[in-house]
DNA sequence: GCAAAAGTGTTTTGTCTACACCCATGA
DNA sequence: TCATGGGTGTAGACAAAACACTTTTGC
């Protein structure tokens, strides 16, 4: 039942699909799955689902997301709304995309087998089924943007990173190079990383700080409009 | 009948919401209507309706747009779907919220009476029904964003604008004042506007010149990457 | 001739870019 | 000791911001 007051109007399904970016280090990735459901079964799709009458929409990508990773709490935005006549060939289904940002080895890869779920490089992206490929390339646009303006890229790094990751990132989600001088100077200028005593010793002899993102001179500074790239 | 492949999904009433932004030659201002349908019959809303199953979501905004106003091929973008569960008490509804902008001159004042819809200047918005409110805070916000990377401010002009007119539109977009010598500078730099022999001799004694956006060079530079303040 | 808005340049400031060498360490 | 990636400073270019006076013309 959808409505008390509002009789004899069209009625619609409504999806969610997600757009799960991860970074392992050198480049950006994707996750996809293999489509289960006909219309299209076989094919690589996004990660989606349909709402519930009883959840929000953002409550159905959080939890499609849930479900595939284990994971909560996760930097989620909604990207568009996706609603042409003929979008679904197998009925008049509208979808909501968001794009989430998550740590590629923070969940259960098992959950991943289950679902026919698989890291995917951005730059080797398969045809994906419906509209996903427009979705995506909208939200690598938007996370660019994202990126540019608010602190979120450290949602897709361990907690603990260097900056030679850190600037890893950003050149992946840019797809072009960074003069690290200039680099560290404009991250650093923002104050919003916290040195550690602490190296990592795994990308060189000489090592690398640690540094973890101070949400707390974040929120100081976050009135006055940032930019992070 | 909402699908083919799909069976026993709950099925969801799909609104569209016009955030239509005008601009009168001193303030932004926003098109609001004395609701007649229940629940909330009598309170300010936004131009809406309900989208049809025959149409997509886009061209439902179009044509809620279209009957108010009786413009059509006016810019529009979509802003963002509001999902909660709770938003509209007389169902469950989800709302594809759209902003628009039109010259407010150019559109039929009849049209307007019949619909009960008013031109509010955005510093004396009332109360709005449900969400409606939160969907104009961020129409303001993205509107900001488009204006300054998109040469979209023109549409809320005549065809023919002077300078100070186009830096008065600015001015009530940013909620601030600019430098008239660097805005002329800025915009002129541009070389999107063509300057014509007339002046417009309403404002001021002096005249000021009249400009048209010339959309020719705009598609040229496009590729490039602008900034429009 | 004067009020009222339009138009016009220059200087200063800050930001972004380009660029090359030393450091620390494990093998 | 050497190979590898980490870390650091400066000078020049460019863009943004601050700032005041002259022009036009209807009344």
């Amino acid at each position: 039942m959808t409505s008390v007051h509002y009789k004899k109007l069209e009625t619609f399904l409504l999806a969610v699909d997600c757009i799960i970016f991860g970074f392992d280090g050198t480049g950006l990735k994707v996750l996809l799955i293999k489509r289960e459901l006909e219309p299209m079964a076989g094919k690589w799709s996004l990660v989606g689902g349909f709402v519930k009458n009883s959840e929000s929409v953002n409550d159905a990508a959080m939890r499609v997301l849930m479900q595939l990773t284990g994971l909560k709490n996760i930097f989620m935005e909604q990207l568009h709304c996706y609603g042409s006549t003929e979008r679904d060939p197998g009925g008049r289904v509208v979808s909501v995309a968001y794009f989430a940002l998550i740590r590629i080895e923070d969940h259960a890869a098992e959950l991943l087998k289950e679902h026919n779920a698989k890291w995917v490089p951005l730059d080797k992206l398969p045809k994906l089924i419906f509209d996903h490929n427009t979705m995506l390339d909208l939200s690598k646009e938007r996370l660019r943007q994202r990126v540019a303006n608010h602190p979120i890229g450290f949602e897709l790094l361990p907690e603990k990173f260097t900056l030679p990751q850190l600037q890893n990132l950003y050149e992946a989600i840019y797809e072009s190079q960074f003069d690290k001088r200039n680099f560290n100077r404009k991250i650093l200028g923002l104050q919003i990383l916290k040195k550690l005593e602490e190296k990592d010793k795994t990308g060189s002899r000489k090592g690398a700080f640690y540094y973890v993102f101070d949400s707390d001179n974040y929120k100081k500074l976050e009135s006055e409009g940032i930019s992070f790239i």
